[in-house]
DNA sequence: CTGTCCCTGATT
DNA sequence: AATCAGGGACAG
């Protein structure tokens, strides 16, 4: 799933292919969920534009348009970018397959849940956003006004240091994996490097809170960075072009030391690995290392 | 603060 | 056919 790692592959690779190019038309499917401005607004603000910059913050793309708009994408669980004839597609013919959409000789062809196409004025290779789940979203942001959203969004998890989740930390008798999971408290982190990060740092999930102190904070919170960073790398060679929508196939995939790996040893001690729920999501950690 | 819901594909 | 997965908004 689609964490801070995977949105910055993304940001990079889809940067480069998105900015400096004129929109000329969006196609996209029909109204639903995933458009928080609606399609028919999407279309006639995007076209004629250029996008400026593409930046991220937490699990955000912002597209910056040249006339002060910002379009703001998120890729929710199953969301992906990608270019026409990116050299990974086995994720994508996989999809056409599926449908009855009949593939072009670049390899995909928008099926039902390519919400949105991108086509440019120099007519070359298309951006493409599929989410078959739709818990991802598109938002236009016209320049000059803001979004809760966004507002409301924490320092980013690459920026951060331990006294952002420190402060948040005192206040709060949740469990600390909760507030890891906060995107207002530090934005970026998922329910992936939240256990990896808890795991490196000695810290049970379950732990209370207002019971971390700062300097295991700040532990937590540069494990969170190291294990992003280092995804980060892997994501840009090994999984090549695209990001996987199931975390299945990414280069961290082989680095997991906790998630997904219930009953599996410790890497450190070898006790089996515990999965808990907190926060109606699963949590993954070992009982004798972290406390 | 916790529980519910959005959605679809994979798994049981 | 029922259950599960989960980011984030929202209701209670």
């Amino acid at each position: 799933m689609p964490e801070l790692p995977e949105v910055e592959v993304t940001r990079r690779r889809i940067g480069k292919l998105l900015v400096g190019r004129e929109i000329a038309r969006v196609v996209t499917t029909k109204p639903s969920y995933f458009f928080l401005t609606s399609p028919l607004r999407l279309k006639r603000a995007l076209a004629g534009r250029t996008v400026e910059r593409l930046d991220r913050h937490g699990k955000y793309l912002l597209a910056r348009l040249d006339d002060g708009a910002t379009l703001l994408l998120h890729l929710g669980m199953t969301g992906q970018l990608f270019g026409e004839g990116a050299r990974s597609l086995r994720l994508q013919q996989k999809a056409a397959r599926r449908s009855s959409a009949v593939e072009t000789p670049s390899g995909f062809t928008p099926d039902q849940h390519t919400h949105l196409q991108l086509q440019f004025v120099d007519g070359g290779p298309r951006v493409f956003f599929r989410d078959t789940r739709k818990f991802g979203k598109a938002l236009l942001v016209s320049a000059g006004s803001s979004d809760a959203r966004l507002e409301k969004l924490g320092i980013d998890a690459l920026e951060a240091d331990g006294e952002q989740l420190f402060e948040a930390a005192r206040k709060r008798s949740i469990p600390i994996k909760s507030l890891l999971l906060d995107q207002a408290v530090i934005a970026g982190i998922g329910n992936i490097y939240a256990d990896e990060a808890l795991f490196l740092a000695g810290v049970s999930p379950e732990r209370a809170a207002r019971r971390v102190d700062a300097s295991t904070c700040a532990a937590i919170v540069r494990a969170a960075q190291r294990v992003m960073r280092r995804s980060i790398e892997t994501g840009g060679s090994s999984i090549s072009d695209y990001v996987t929508p199931d975390g299945s196939d990414g280069g961290y995939q082989n680095e997991r030391r906790v998630y997904g790996r219930e009953d599996e040893p410790c890497p450190r001690c070898g006790d089996p690995i515990r999965r808990v729920v907190i926060a109606q999501r699963s949590s993954h950690f070992c009982r004798i290392c972290q406390t």
